[in-house]
DNA sequence: ACCTGAACACCGTTCAAGT
DNA sequence: ACCTGAACACCGTTCAAGT
């Protein structure tokens, strides 16, 4: 990425072609969807564009940062008024759903599939990953505390375990027909039989 | 796909391609490997290939369906002599080494991504899915016989959540450098509580 | 300093022309 | 009948030329 001069307008044109990716990517797809287009909706030239990012996966990475912690922030409200089975199955609808219209859930996808092959992409998301699961293994901590999670488990391996549940239920509601509702069954019996204190 | 007139010349021709393809693919990934590639190690043109398979999504749909059931008879074998979640581990070690390379990973990604926006290729891998799902709940089904599964869960429950949450270890696996035994590790914790018998 | 847009080096797919 | 390979309609990215 070129050197910028002025930050405000940097950081403004980085907005404005951010905010175009991001309904490009959602509406096509991450392979489908055109630099062409990304400039033509953010009003720039490619020439310009390749100024504020270094390519395509730069884009949708930044992407994903900024949409890092929106999940988190539900979780940690909806978790202050419920039980926190509730409060994951409540969350965990919500990525799904998302999903469930094959696009973001594409994107998902494509997105995995793009980093597993560039460990620059790959590293950019383990941090955000990482960060995620330390905020939802404090909430596993104190669910412990409360009582409704077996304190036998480790909150960073409960967190892991059902961040990956969460991960295969959106490939699998990215792909197939099924509505949301059926998988999210499923979802909380494991996580109640998982999650359950010994008796 | 045009019509062929000699069917042992058209088998013969598909697995030659087909071969080729996976080859690639593994290599390169699917969106990276390119139809000149293919053709080239096929020792055929693209416009040859193109009577014998409709896309490159054609090609990818056919590995998967060849591929399908390697998994499964391997389980079922492991299952004839292990105890259920014995087995049920040694098949997603199975499934995870090959995802850690990061190439039949980041190849599963990506056909998860094509299929959420492609609904032909998404309507062949649901069947084969579906036929997979079957034969794992009928072991399901046998183990709650031989008690090491809870006899109140419903098989096809059961394999569908395990399938799932396999399903996101294959992406974390694809997409991290953490070696599949760190999660393999979780997904024995979540499995045994999860299918646990009530006392 | 910041931008444009033609040009570059590719894709997957098709189709006229060959044998 | 089966094949070739140039051609078509695209990609993501770069870079000389503008303001």
């Amino acid at each position: 990425m070129a050197r910028l001069a002025d930050p405000d307008l940097a950081l403004r044109r980085r907005r404005e072609i951010l905010e175009a990716a991001e309904g490009c990517f959602r509406r096509r797809g991450f392979h489908q969807a055109t630099m062409q287009e990304i400039c033509a909706e953010a009003r720039i030239s490619p020439g310009a564009l390749y100024r504020y990012f270094d390519s395509k996966a730069d884009i949708i990475a930044a992407i994903s940062e900024e949409k890092r912690g929106e999940a988190e922030v539900e979780f940690r409200k909806l978790y202050s008024e419920h039980a926190f089975i509730d409060a994951l199955l409540a969350v965990a609808a919500r990525v799904l759903r998302k999903f469930s219209d094959h696009q973001t859930g594409s994107l998902f996808c494509d997105i995995a599939g793009e980093a597993a092959r560039d460990p620059i992409l790959a590293r950019r998301l383990a941090a955000l990953q990482a960060k995620s699961m330390d905020s939802f293994a404090e909430a596993v901590a104190d669910a412990q505390v409360r009582g409704e999670v077996d304190p036998e488990l480790l909150p960073r391996d409960v967190a892991y375990s059902l961040m990956t549940f969460i991960d295969g239920m959106g490939v699998r509601v990215a792909v197939s027909d099924e509505p949301p509702e059926t998988i999210l069954h499923q979802f909380r019996t494991v996580a109640e039989r998982y999650l359950a204190p010994a008796k």
